[in-house]
DNA sequence: GTCTATAAAGCGATAGAC
DNA sequence: GTCTATCGCTTTATAGAC
């Protein structure tokens, strides 16, 4: 593509909140094949990485990659795996709390960007897997990702179906109301370099972070609701 | 990637609205080229395709087909510049429309919606031009696409600065606005087999896209107007 | 303007030594 | 578990005949 500079950092210990396993050592090398694996397949798409760069960069040769990872799909899918199962978590959190089912569709809403805000991989890989289906070929998915996946899309219909019944939301079509939902979660922090110059600001600098989660919670807020009392939809953020 | 069937039409004139030229033969072949590079551009991304496919499909041989596009990021930007030449002209429908800021920034997304729905390879190009930027590398970029977009963002921008200080608009921050603009206008009709999935009937069926410019436009109106009073957001569409 | 033939490099994946 | 070397194929792009 172009003769990259170190695009992602040699080694990657930006492993976020979820440390997985006590091991010290054990699955080391795999852990650091998956985190520079999830930055370039975030950055260019499962056709635009080769192995052998992610090779290179995880610091091994190729023949190794393919030890922990038997085929490039084996690998694509372990790194979503991980977010998926990351990301289910925010809805357990989520629809756990109390209140409206607006209130709780709202505190999903407010975990979800953050958690996707956390990361700055995350939300490209989830919008490169919505909207490139033919990459997972179909039926033949796996469940570590089809499975969070489903639940929490299972989720958010629920919650949809439920305020609308209990007059909190608007009567709208609920598939519908949910496409608009992942547009307006997931293409901010996925805009990479366009966003940072929508913003004059990086898109995952603090600041930046906190007002977009203030203006997505007061527009679904009073976009959804059935009585948009609310100028300011201040929440329990 | 896979045995496809004839995924594109073998020819496809479903060439939209706007009729380029009034020639009857002349540049025949390099529209049938940009049709078929624009269907597998919009299925498979950039990296995702081979000359050789769109060749085949385009049926025509690889070398002609650099006679007519010497490399394969002239034909991608030539497939984008047609798009966004398009979408541009949305831009000048609604804005020399009359009435409040809020009511041309609702024609002007109705008038998108539209264009997107015309199409379904539109939503997945824009979409992945904007979230892929290192496809466009940074500043080589062409000025058939990159003046469009900047125009059409610029405009976007204004009509929602205006709505704020007319008091049509809640105080929000224009660029997470425009952000959130772009994720609920992009994402459903780039969302391929998964929005299919979701909705449970083709989101490019006549039905479907009644129902989803509907919502849109409600959802937008009521969660970026100041007051909030309508119900139902009939507008005259 | 279209073709066949080919170049030069990269791809995913494998074999087999250590 | 990691390595070197290689296989077979595809990729973008070019050369040159017609």
């Amino acid at each position: 593509m172009k003769p990259t500079g170190p695009e992602v950092p040699l080694t990657q210990p930006a492993s976020n909140q979820i440390q997985r396993g006590a091991d010290t050592h054990a699955g080391e090398s795999r852990e650091t094949i998956l985190d520079t694996a999830e930055a370039l397949f975030a950055r260019h798409g499962y056709e635009g990485v080769g192995l052998r760069e992610i090779a290179r960069l995880a610091q091994l040769s190729k023949s190794a990659l393919f030890h922990h990872f038997p085929t490039k799909m084996d690998l694509y899918l372990a790194v979503l795996a991980r977010i998926f199962g990351d990301l289910e978590g925010c809805l357990s959190e989520a629809s756990s709390s109390e209140g409206s089912a607006l209130a709780r569709l709202l505190a999903w809403v407010d975990a979800m960007l953050d958690a996707l805000a956390e990361r700055d991989t995350r939300a490209p890989l989830l919008m490169r897997t919505l909207f490139e289906g033919e990459v997972l070929e179909h039926d033949s998915d796996t469940p570590e990702v089809n499975g969070p996946l489903k639940r929490i899309l299972e989720a958010v219909s629920s919650l949809l179906h439920e305020g609308i019944e209990a007059g909190d939301l608007r009567p709208i079509p609920v598939p519908h109301a949910t496409q608009s939902l992942i547009g307006v979660l997931l293409f901010h922090f996925a805009s990479g370099g366009f966003g940072d110059e929508i913003l004059g600001r990086p898109v995952f600098s603090a600041t930046e972070i906190r007002r977009h989660k203030e203006f997505v919670l007061s527009f679904i807020e009073t976009g959804l609701s059935a009585r948009p009392n609310h100028p300011q939809g201040a929440l329990g953020s």
